[in-house]
Formats: C-alpha cells, sequence, structure tokens
DNA sequence: CATGAATGAGCTTTCATTCAT
DNA sequence: AATGAATGAAAGCTCATTCAT
C-alpha cells in the first residue's frame, strides 16, 4: 500500500466519520433534547442547555431546526412514532391481545414520556403550529390512533366508528391529566392509578 | 323630583359606582386577565398587558395578587367553581337528567373555557404549585368531580368506584385534547366533534 | 363642677393624651426603624416595613420625614448624640480614666450598633445630603469628636491638634471595617479584635 | 513596501485591534463601570449604564460576570492589586522609604479611587459575599496589609504584631470616612486633610 | 458548516412616594 | 392628621436568535 492509498484511506474513514458525525447530529441533539425534556417541562429547557449537553453550540442547533418549536415537534413526532412502535412490538410478547392490554400499553408509554403529552397538550391547545408542521402531524398521530382503534375493533362484533376509536384515544390521554393531584403519592403510585383508569376505560369501550 | 334630590342620587350612585369599582378591582383584574386568556396561551400574557388592559398600573397587580402564579390559581379556582355551577343550573333545566347530558354540559364549558383545560394541565402537571395553593386545589376539583360521579352513579344499578369516577372525568378532560387536530375545522365543528366524544363515552360509562 | 367643665377635662384630657401619642408617634418610628436596622441593612430596611412595624401607614412616616432620607439622618444623630452620651455616662464609672478607656467605649458603641457605622460610611461618602441636613450634622458629630479629643488632650502633655484628634477619631471608626473579614468568626470574636486594635490605637496615640 | 505588504499590514492591524477589543472586552467594562463608580455610588450604578457606556448590549455584561456583584467584586480585587503595586512602585522612587511615605501612598490610593474604600466597606459589613468569591479576597486583602505591615516593621526595632499592622492599616481606611464632612471644602483640600491623617497616625505608629 | 459572542426586547417584581378620602 | 391604595419608573436578569469569523 502506498502512502497515497493509506492517506485515501486515512482521509476516506476520517471523512466517513465526520459525514456519519453529520448525520446524525441532528439524531443527537432529538436524543439530547428529549434526556432533558425527561428532566423538566419541556418549556423550561433552553437551546443553549440543549446545545452544552449535545456538545454543539447554540447556532448549530439553528442548521438543523429553523427554530426551537421545530424541534419539538420533531421530538413530539418521534414519539408518536416510538409510542406505536412500542404498542406493537409489546403486543406481540401478549398470548391473549386485549384492548385492555393495549390500552395499558399507551398509558404506560405516556407515564414514561411525560414531555410526549405536554407536548400534546401545547401543539393541539395553541394553534401556533406552522403548516409545514401540521402537515406532518396527521399521518403520524392517525398510525398512533390507529393501534387504538384496531385492538378496539377486535374487542367487540359491533361496527366501531371513527368516532369511537377518537373518544378512546382522548380518554386514554385525559388519565394523564390527573398526574399530580393526589399530594403525597409516590410516581409509582401515580402510574398505578393511571393504569387503573386505563383499564377501567378499556372495560368500558369493549 | 327635587334637583337636591337627583344630585343626592346621582352622587349616590357615582359613590357606588366608584366603591363598587374598588371593591370589585381585584374581580376585574380577573376578569380581564380571563379575556386576555382567551386570546393567546395563558402562559404568554404578561402582568403588563394585564394592567393596561385592566387599566390599573402593574404595581397594582401586585396589591391582589403575591405574583403571577397566585392570580393563574385564583382564576382556574374560579372557572372550577364555575363549571360544577354550570352543571348544576342546567341539569334543572333537563327534563330527564342523564350523564349523558352532564358530560355534554361539562365537556361543552371546556370548549367555551379552553383556559381551564390548559390551566388543569398546566397545573396537574407542573409542581410548582405552593403548598398554600395546592390546599385551595382539592376540594373544588372534588366538587366538580362530584357532579360527574353523582351523575355515573345515578345513570347505573352497579355501585361505582372512586376509580371509575375518576376515569370518566379524566376521559372527559382528554376530549378537548383533540381540539385542533383537525386542520381547516371550524370551532364550532370541533366543539361538536367533542360533544359526540363526551356522549360516546357517557353512553359506554352508563 | 359643671357638665362644661367635665366635659372641657375630660377632653383636654383626651386631647393630651392623642398629643403626647402623636408628639411620640415621630420617637416611635424612630425607635422601630433602629431596631429594623439592627437586624438588617439598613439599605434594605423599606418604609412600608417601618410602618407596619410602627403600627402606621406608608403614609404617615411622610407626616415627620420628607423622605427616607431624612429619617436616616435623624437617626443618625440620634445614634451620634446616644454614643456621645454613652461616653460621657461610662466613663464616670471608671475610677481611672484612660484615652485607651474613652476609645473602647467608642469602639464597643460602633460594635454594638453596626447601623451607626454603616450610616456614617453612608452619608460621608454620598453627597446627596441637602443642605439643611448636613447643618446639622456638624455639631453633634463635632460634639462626639470632642469627646475623643478631650481624653486624648488629657493624656499627654503635649498640646494635641485638631487634625491629631480628627486622625484617631478617623482610625477608630476604620476599626469597623476588619468586622467580617476574619471568616469563621463569631460576632464576640470580632468584638475582641476591634477592641484590641482600639486599645493599639490609643497606647500609640497617648 | 509593496501594496501587499502594506495591506498585510493594514489587515493584520485591524484583525489584532478586533482580537485585542474582543479579548479585552472584559476589561473594557471594568474600565468603564469603574468609571461610572466615580461618578456616582458604585450601588446606584445600573447594569444598562454599564451596558450604555461600554457600548455593549445589557446581555453582554452577563456573558462576563455571572452578575452585577461579580462584576463588583472583581473591580474590587483590581483595585486591591493596583494599589498594592502602586505603593511597590512608589516606595522604589523614594529615597528613604519610611512608614509616613507607604502611608501617604495609601491613603492618597484611597482619595483617587474612593470606590474601592466605598466596595470595602460593602464587602467588608454586608455579608453576601459568595463562598467562591470570599475565597479570592483573603489573599489579595493580605497582600495588600503585608505592604503596610513590613514598612511598619521596618520602622521599628521592636516586633510588630498582627494586630498592630491590622490597627494600622484599619486606621489608614478610617482616615477617608471623614471625606465629604468639612462642607465647602474642595477635593483638593479634603485630600490634603486626609494625608495629614495618615502622616499622624504613621507617626504614631514608628 | 460550525461557532459562540453578541444582541436587545422583554420579563417579573419592588418600592419610595403621592393623594383622594 | 392619618390612611393605604395606587402609581410607574426602574431594576436585574434571561434567552431565542443572528451573523461575522
Amino acid at each position: 500500500m502506498s502512502m497515497a492509498e493509506a492517506k485515501q484511506i486515512i482521509v476516506g474513514d476520517f471523512s466517513d466519520l465526520k459525514k456519519r458525525e453529520k448525520e446524525s447530529r441532528r439524531e443527537l441533539i432529538v436524543q439530547v433534547a428529549q434526556r432533558l425534556f425527561s428532566e423538566k417541562d419541556f418549556q423550561k429547557v433552553t437551546v443553549r442547555e440543549i446545545a452544552k449537553a449535545a456538545g454543539v453550540s447554540p447556532g448549530t442547533i439553528y442548521r438543523y431546526y429553523k427554530n426551537l418549536d421545530d424541534l419539538f415537534v420533531e421530538i413530539f413526532l418521534n414519539n408518536a412514532k416510538e409510542a406505536t412502535q412500542v404498542i406493537d412490538t409489546e403486543m406481540k410478547t401478549v398470548p391473549e391481545p386485549s384492548l385492555e392490554k393495549v390500552c395499558e400499553i399507551y398509558v404506560a408509554y405516556l407515564n414514561d414520556n411525560m414531555t410526549f403529552y405536554q407536548m400534546m397538550s401545547h401543539f393541539m391547545l395553541s394553534s401556533s403550529l406552522s403548516a409545514e408542521s401540521a402537515k406532518r402531524f396527521d399521518p403520524i398521530m392517525r398510525m398512533l390512533m390507529d393501534r387504538i382503534g384496531n385492538a378496539l375493533q377486535n374487542s367487540s362484533a359491533e361496527n366501531m366508528t371513527r368516532v369511537t376509536t377518537h373518544a378512546l384515544f382522548s380518554a386514554l390521554n385525559g388519565t394523564i391529566i390527573s398526574f399530580a393531584r393526589y399530594p403525597g403519592r409516590s410516581r409509582e403510585e401515580t402510574r398505578q392509578h393511571t393504569l387503573k383508569m386505563a383499564r377501567e376505560i378499556a372495560r368500558r369501550f369493549s
């Protein structure tokens, strides 16, 4: 191997490394932000914090996202996709899939990813979404909702309407709102309480 | 009527007006704040805005409320009380009270007072409530939830548990989260959609 | 005694009471303020605090003092008079009065009335004193300084100049500046340290 | 010199200038703040004022200092170091160094840097110093005090204790407190008066 | 491209002082 | 004479975003 070849390889490797690093920088930022969100209210997380935790400069964040809300949307949609996957994966391990089980899994996910719920509230209630972002929302949310809808359909002989699916989905989301209201309750107790409610709701919709 | 009498009345009225104005300055601030909240995310409303809209100085706000969060709590609790009253009042006008009707009324109220829902999310998910505020919360929320609970109990022969009431209450709250998600839908269409979901949920819990 | 006379007396008494109460209100305010100053940095004490502690309204403070600085000046001069009296009183109890003793008494007073020292710094270094206030200053400060001056003169055969008296007075004041600089030292240790310095200075000036 | 060379130099100079400007922005802020302090009570100087005078935005101040007190501490320590250097430098120019001379130099410095004295009072009397700041204080103050201590030791055959050094240092500081008290005196007269006192004190300690 | 220093509008909150009652 | 509600200027500080390097 000549020096030139060696250099080529080294440079190539190095360049690849850089490229991969670059490609995954966006992902890195998202991951870091998501971690920070789990540590505190997502509205309180600052660009600087994210930048510092990701080992990049604040300016770099703006290479990948037009503004903070854009980053929030990305994270939110990632969460929605993840929730869908978690349902799919976990349902495979269950011998007798039931509506109750799906609901439990979803509410457990919400408990573990409070930020997701916070963001859902944020985006659903504030109309600040750019048209572009809004477009990305629907298919992904629909995918998630469909998992609930399918389970609902399978749980009953009658033909479920879209409204029923929507109602069930909304009802499950609503369980989280009771989060901190029982003072003195630990995180785990709250979790158990929301899961109980989820099962109750599932039973009513079966 | 003599001039003197007329003057008496006018002065009396004027003095009353002033007195009432002073007495109700606190109320005025609340009302103004609530109006502003309906125009934008309540977290984005500033003290200066409230003061200006209420025709007072920023410092005056702090005569009545220790800080902004105190004002928010007051408004939230006012809303909760109002919701309770609305349910009570409206139910009297209904010939055959049903769970469905109660749920409809409550969700209609949420539609008309989106800020209430936003604040509920805010206070339930962020633990920033002062101990003092937390104490004021529970009885008022319990009162509201009890209206739902009573209607639930009346709708069925079986004995309803606290979890079921809680689940129903949460489920109804959850309907709001689907608010803005159907792009292009008018406020009225959204309202109809959430009411449909509310009825669906009520039926399932009957 | 006629009714009229009786009334006169009663009213007189009552009026006297009111008058005395009024007369002493000014004193009350000063005393309360002075107490508050001993609890925290005098610059941090607010009008409202003083008013509340004195059981009067903020507006009342302004009946007696044109503004806060006026109140500060009054308290400062009271302190200066008090320091003078303390020196006079304590010196009578000492069998063999010495310069050292006078210096000790003065520095002890400074230790016990840190606010006095703070105010001295404040008024001496900031030129904000009204002409009127400035006029009240000199005779009282001179009186205090004279006590030091007399003791100095008595302690030596040579004729002391005004500069020497002034230098000694200043030097004693300076001891307080070492107050908090020995971290971990208790208030009492600091006091002992400043007294040691006072004696050292006195010895040098004898 | 060719055009290219010339340009090189100009660009180089310009770049240097900019670089130096950037490097010394911290220094610039300090200098500007110090100038403002000489114009009014340092406690009354605001962030906005400093920023405006330095030609930067308020936010920029906070790039260099965590908060205002941090800036104050920096300036204070700079002054203490400077005072030490001034003593060292000036003493070299004196044929027969004496305690009197050292004291004069120090008190002259205090006269020219009243802010230093104000800050000394502030930091010594208020315990608000962060632990971190407190640590930076002692060695620098000790260095300054040592200059006085050494001169004191050299001026006498007897062995001087730490208390004596401390007393002398405090006494010199105290001279400044008589600053504005002779109404109608010019700055220069005051300066002369304090220097007289300094010499008097020095003589007494020799 | 990435950087990170700089921006500056904007926030909540405080408080001496005023003045109608 | 006393009140105390109201004032409103002003403070310290934050932070999303920009842009010269």
